[in-house]
DNA sequence: GCACTAAAGTAAGCACTGCTTACATTAAAA
DNA sequence: TTTTAATGTAAGCAGTGCTTACTTTAGTGC
């Protein structure tokens, strides 16, 4: 009789983030259960508390993995920055990532998670790396110097790529708001709006 | 002994609504219980459901009764269409009512309750009714002619402003994305560029 | 005025959940 | 080799959404 199969399973922190993760991703933040977890991991109901003091850390544990992801989906527009890379094309990826999988991408912005997550954690560091890599991409493809700016700059396209990617997913731009303009339109129009703020001097000669 | 004192409540519908409007207010969509919802207005466990075929739909008709609430926040603007009022106001008062009542907000862009909203519903009219009273002030104030170039400025405007109140409620903006940056200056930004699109023309002759 | 029907309530149960407690096993340090 | 802390187990609690079967009531047609 085999007592010593498998009773510690080695890495089960690593292993419920994982499943939870796809969990999240084919069937959204509802459909994760931390008993049904347990289950497919042949382990305890009890046991993934040993990892996870509650279900929201899990669920931020998930969301961190889902801004690595985001960010090694943008690394390669590092590498095109000499070249051809256009400055929609940065936010153009963003919306691609939030479409591609959009229920992970509610959970990542889920403002229950990050209320209680501490500042120095893995979500926390997550978060950065991705804000840091588009700055950079922003930065240095629009040639904004001041800081100040930059991040004006940021903020605004944070919330304009952010909220439109929300809008389209929850469907809550309805036929009657968007009737006669093509997509692409609407899609070109959000993505320049985004981009829009490059400074004070610039906007007062616009408006 | 009383037996017809009142078996029926009378009006059992808006009175759940009602009450798990002020909970979502106050305490958030998960703080929502139908059976508590039940005991508090003095009805057996079962009685809502006559009401609502599952829970969804209540919280369905809480952010109907917010988008409401929303549009009778938004009214008082339109008598000032004549005199005083800036376009950038319009914004603010978005901005402001989602930072007054951020967790019915939250539920009133909630993804999962308006892709099983169906199309006529009271939740796509009271929704419509909120789009068209701010179409029609952004129409009126920046003299947009074109219906075209009018949709394309409110998609972007609803975009970047929800996405900002979102990203301010959850508390994504991190210290070091707006350090040195006043508050005021960051919500300038977003407001400016949130109404930055007024057609191709001025667009590209910034950019 | 009265039987009847449908709306709207009750009561109880099912399956499921997150989380806690007490206990068991194991790996690794002392 | 002993001890200790990490990690797993087993079982239970309180709470949930939703369903089913039954009961009361209001309103309508005769």
């Amino acid at each position: 009789m085999k007592k010593n199969d498998n009773y510690h399973h080695g890495n089960l922190r690593q292993a419920l983030i994982d499943a939870a993760f796809d969990v999240v991703v084919e069937l959204g933040r509802d459909a994760v259960s931390l008993r049904e977890l347990a289950n497919t991991l042949n382990v305890s109901r009890g046991a993934p508390y040993r990892h996870f003091p509650d279900k929201d850390s899990l669920l931020a544990a998930v969301a961190s993995k889902g801004f690595i992801l985001m960010s090694e989906t943008l690394e390669p527009l590092e590498s095109r920055l000499g070249t051809d890379l256009s400055v929609t094309e940065i936010g153009k990826a963003f919306l691609e990532f939030a479409e591609g999988k959009p229920l992970l991408f509610q959970v990542m912005f889920d403002p229950g998670l990050m209320l209680q997550a501490v500042p120095d954690s893995e979500f926390g560091e997550a978060l950065e790396a991705v804000y840091n890599r588009v700055s950079a991409l922003v930065k240095s493809r629009l040639q904004i110097e001041d800081e100040m700016q930059l991040k004006q700059q940021m903020v605004a396209m944070w919330s304009t790529l952010y909220g439109y990617a929300h809008l389209r997913h929850a469907e809550m731009l309805k036929p009657y708001m968007v009737a006669g303009v093509a997509k692409d339109e609407i899609e070109k129009a959000v993505l320049t709006t985004a981009f829009s703020w490059t400074g004070k001097s610039r906007i007062e000669k616009c408006v």
